[in-house]
DNA sequence: TCAATATTCAACCAATGGGTTGACTCTTGG
DNA sequence: CCAAGAGTCAACCCATTGGTTGAATATTGA
């Protein structure tokens, strides 16, 4: 019962996978030419100076984050981007994307005046 | 001079601090709490089942990212969110956005202009 | 002045990551 | 049938990571 312990654990949480993935530029560029399309693995590796085992570990590395789903077919193997956990991540950092368009501060001057009781004339809100 | 090359090549792509920064749940609820305005490096670290010296590893990876920057004033430090970086990962994110809002005509049009003008033989660099 | 507070630093440890190489498996085409 | 092709697997190496503990450094308040 340790296995399932260990299965479940691991899981934890899909961003972690996802985040890691995206956080080595091989993978990343990986992600960029699989925008153009399917791929197979050895022309996925082909731009890459490292060995096609590396490279290899690279796409499973994007595999068990989900972001790319593979088709064996014969003895190529043919990858294919999955956006949805591309989607996840833009979502998570979509919760911050008031603090860089600049609506923070207006709000922040807001909450800055309405906090103040000084101030206790014309300002209703 | 070889310290200086280190140091050069060592700042490789922001994008890689970033998205290593934002691959372990600890860091992402610390970005989530300094959303909610600034905090000790003591209050950061007090929701976390660990040493205080571990979670200050935590926010110096959240500052090498540029995602943290810290105010140290008198013996406390206290930390606020930088989201620049933020905004970097999100609009690098938003490349892949049409792939899961459904609409590839753009996209096809995107990457035969602009990705690959050389698929199969011109490629050697 | 002195002890408590806030935090870092250094040394250490186990686990993971990214890379290599060489052997292996499976498919395919001549 | 058999060699070349496409990929994986396993073992290994070394650097990094995430955590620990104990000591060190400032700063503060009494």
């Amino acid at each position: 019962m340790e296995i399932l312990n260990h299965m479940v654990e691991e899981c934890s949480d899909p961003l972690d996978m996802v985040f890691h993935a995206l956080a080595d530029p091989t993978r990343r560029r990986m992600l960029h030419a699989l925008a153009g399309g399917e791929q197979t693995v050895g022309r996925l590796a082909e731009p890459f100076a490292m060995s096609l085992a590396a490279a290899s570990k690279h796409i499973k590395a994007l595999e068990r984050a989900r972001l790319v789903r593979r088709e064996v077919r014969g003895r190529t193997h043919i990858c294919r981007l999955e956006p949805a956990p591309l989607a996840s991540a833009h979502e998570w950092l979509g919760f911050y994307e008031r603090f860089w368009t600049g609506r923070l501060e207006i709000l922040e001057r807001l909450l800055r005046a309405e906090q103040t009781p000084e101030i206790h004339d014309g300002d209703r809100a």
